[in-house]
DNA sequence: ACCTGAACACCGTTCAAGT
DNA sequence: ACCTGAACACCGTTCAAGT
């Protein structure tokens, strides 16, 4: 009975963590199923439409929590649940940049964030930017950490040095990038 | 006497901005120039190559000025000729995220960030992580920016109350972002 | 020194044809 | 309903050969 859209998925995801996103081709991908790369558009519309599917993927671990007691303690929970979806999923940012929010569980998470946002205390006028921030720092982190991270800690220590910084620890420097923006989002209004 | 790597450059970001990254390959460029995509690697090495040459470009106009005086204000107008000279040329942002800064302009811009971000007060162990958030938010807004204006404006204020939201100004969305991190820096520590 | 023809090993996508 | 062969229009890159 052929192959399931869940295969394709799993399949890919398998592929981005063994070889990374520039060898997710058409090709590598059938060859890993069994089947020809031409079979795959009577799955899927498109290369397009796969990464849409695998951004929509890597965020189903993100889920949305009850905010309604400490916000601060939503947002930072928010935060770390992203990067950590993010981390699961050799080259989930550029997935993510590469597809547009328009799937449902993501359209959802970005709903979820502006409700805390708002909760946080930033004016409307102010909150879709500050949502913008949020999410693009998490990105940008994650991408950061993956690159050091698969680059090997050692090296990524003495080049850090080399710039005559010293080196903080991921957790950390994560929680002052969050800590920053919250607190900045409360003193400019 | 051939063609120079000048010309390499110049015509390269004529096509970004005439057709934009997907459409810069090195056949294109080589027609272009008037020459066939061979020949185009006597002159450089590869595609990476001419990558790091265009953000190299791309960062030109951005002067590192006298920073002696008012840092609040140095850190304003460095980011806001940064942001200008991300949208002077199409698809900036992806070239400078797929190109690592090794180049001397590039170098200097990242020493002159840190010097200021240092000058504002953040701490030795938290600038290298505040630089990295300047730079990163700089590229994820003039990334959007370009993206909407592409876009057209009537659609996007539509697509913006859409989701509840009231439209802003660019640029004092731009500067919204700056002065929440500026304030996060001064907060945290 | 500078350029080309021709090839290699790839891409994403389409479509008539098979079962 | 599901898959394939074969093709189309591309990529980046190499290299012997030309001037």
């Amino acid at each position: 009975m052929g192959i399931s859209k869940e295969q394709i998925i799993q399949t890919s995801i398998a592929i981005l963590n063994k070889s990374g996103l520039e060898n997710l081709t058409m090709r590598t991908l059938a060859k890993e199923l069994d089947i020809k790369a031409a079979s795959l558009y009577w799955h899927i519309k498109n290369k397009q439409d796969l990464l849409d599917l695998l951004a929509e993927e890597i965020c189903r671990p993100i889920t949305i929590e009850d905010s309604s007691g400490d916000t601060e303690k939503a947002l930072f929970s928010f935060s770390q649940m992203y990067r950590e979806a993010l981390l699961k999923v050799r080259n989930a940012v550029q997935v993510l940049m590469e597809s547009t929010p328009h799937t449902p569980h993501r359209l959802e998470l970005i709903q979820h964030g502006l409700r805390l946002i708002q909760a946080w205390g930033v004016s409307d006028a102010n909150c879709l930017a500050a949502m913008n921030m949020f999410n693009n720092y998490v990105l940008a982190f994650a991408d950061d950490e993956a690159r050091f991270s698969r680059w090997g800690v050692e090296e990524t220590k003495a080049a850090v040095r080399h710039m005559g910084m010293e080196f903080r620890d991921f957790d950390e420097q994560f929680r002052y990038g969050i800590s920053v923006l919250l607190a900045g989002f409360r003193a400019v209004q």
